[in-house]
DNA sequence: AATGAATGAGTTTTCATTCAT
DNA sequence: TATGAATGAAAACTCATTCAT
């Protein structure tokens, strides 16, 4: 009634965290009205259907993380140092705002078929920087897919492991261990 | 049809395929029974319900793909043999089952709560083979769970590489890249 | 249809006309939803599900009889008189919503073993009655249970009576004589 | 395989087991068969149907019964001892056929609208020998149905206190105590 | 007579979405 | 904008019965 923008934002914040704990599928529209203190067709005054909602909470920060990445590596030099920047701003994401990082996590395998291969993609971010860094001599020349995938396997999966109590938070702690890892794994030779 | 057990071969088939492609929520029992060729209600006959048909597939699966990992590991002497041959099976598992593989990976997000951490557990099985490893002096002292989680990655991230096209198949010509990798990443100086 | 309670009020309405009709096993939703000229999926609004609706009845009703009962007799001074009175309640409850009383009936079948044995108890009130009856030497010493089963039997069967065209109505006309035979199945020498 | 009568005898007592405990509607065939320690499409050797086996089991009993009222009523000459012998043997036939009374007591309700008004009904029995009585000057004109049913109700609903605790057992310690409040209930003044 | 796998119509229930207020 | 009652198509599941062996 007074400010849509304010039960839009609750909408959005109970959501992320109804998605992350029982599944998008798992979600009801009635869980998520009841969990924002709306009705059920208010829903709908903001969203067009419940995809709409997942779509819109997934592009948005997605890409909006995907944006940040490119800009703390833009700001570096080296390969070394973009890659530490990438790895830090992962852990950094994840200690501040784990609902968010689950939701991007998992709405992925349902969003991944949507999602275009251009640069508002960590995915591509990351993709990008390691296709520079062969061209620049800094590290060995490799496929960039596998190379890409095989750094974000290092971060990604030790965030689940996070998740499911594998290992320890906060994740920010293994920020160095991480990026040294990736550039050894990356076949580079200037480790920190 | 009367051979009980050949029908159910034939739903666990159809069933790993639809579950693959679209989705465990996707897919309806009706679609289930269409695709296998049986009335709705036969499904019945051979599952409690479709939640039990996912656990069974998954689980079964999952326990022999660890013990295979386990086989194939305690046949090695040194980390870095141990490793090698973890990584070639599970390279060789995805080329020879994708859909195995597939369904395998997603599933773990609707079953991991349930799965237990014993060594029925791919994650426990690399788990334990870096704390012998440790132990032996083979790697240096670290959290065991980041090491595990990290090694996993570097095999499951490509291998969603793979499913999206992101990598070239068969990703069985990348297990020596990527065992090295492991080993770089978890330290050691003894690489191939 | 825009108002809930109406709804509501057409639901139990029509659900306890079939079920009487049909039992309550015969009954499906699909027949609730047409007899109350709504969706299938309406009825889910207003009950969890069917057996909380034949619940909700049974229950609601059962104790607003006891009640009433309780009520009726409690305005009496003599056991003779209490007696008199909620046989006369039982007879014109019959006469004037037969089919909620023929409900009561059958449901208690289904829904005995969830029945507490407190005052909401029709059943409970009549032994309740005894017990101070015998206590005040109105009638002979003997069990209450026996006793106010047998109360029971003399109003219930000769009911059912009512219901399998074997006993002409209206049931009131034989308000006097029943509660005349309760007295003296009792063993109480103060007739009417 | 070997002895037909006695698988079918398995079913019967196993069926009338199930029936009372969880009701008809409630037992399914595939309980029934485990139950006998058969397959389920073994039952249709033996019966038509569910249904069947209902009527059969009902029907057979009903009328035994009945017949056995009748032999016990017509050895005495009074209506005092005729109604004394079938209290007796209700009582009787409870206390050594629990299950098998039970089951004809709930089986009514759904077996009621087939049962004829001849001499195989319990009721019938009772109806009759009220009406000689009546004739014979023994106790005073009233309508048969409603005296029929009171008689039955001091039967009955002891019996149904039984089932659910109200009443103590064996049911037959209360055969005189019942036989005599029909007596008084009915007018008579021959007491014993 | 017996088996038990298979059937399929029917049942309860769910839930994203619409609509009257 | 907001409500919340209502929808209806589709989902999972049941079960008496049939049928090939």
């Amino acid at each position: 009634m007074r400010d849509a923008s304010e039960t839009r934002r609750k909408i959005q914040h109970e959501a992320l965290r109804l998605f992350v704990d029982r599944g998008v599928g798992g979600t009801t529209t009635r869980d998520l009205a009841q969990a924002a203190g709306i009705a059920e067709g208010t829903l709908y005054r903001h969203y067009e259907s419940k995809d709409a909602l997942v779509w819109d909470l997934f592009s948005t920060h997605y890409a909006t993380f995907a944006h940040r990445l490119t800009a703390r590596a833009s700001k570096c030099e080296t390969f070394a140092a973009k890659l530490a920047a990438i790895v830090a701003e992962f852990c950094r994401f994840f200690d501040a705002e784990p609902v968010l990082f689950r939701f991007l996590m998992l709405a992925q395998h349902q969003a991944l078929p949507r999602i275009t291969n251009d640069s508002d993609n960590p995915v591509e971010v990351v993709q990008t920087i390691i296709a520079t860094a062969i061209g620049r001599g800094e590290i060995p020349a490799q496929p960039t897919g596998l190379a890409a995938t095989m750094v974000l396997g290092l971060l990604l999966q030790p965030a689940i492991g996070l998740v499911y109590g594998r290992v320890e938070p906060p994740f920010s702690q293994y920020a160095e261990t991480i990026a040294t890892a990736c550039l050894k794994a990356l076949g580079s030779d200037h480790h920190a």
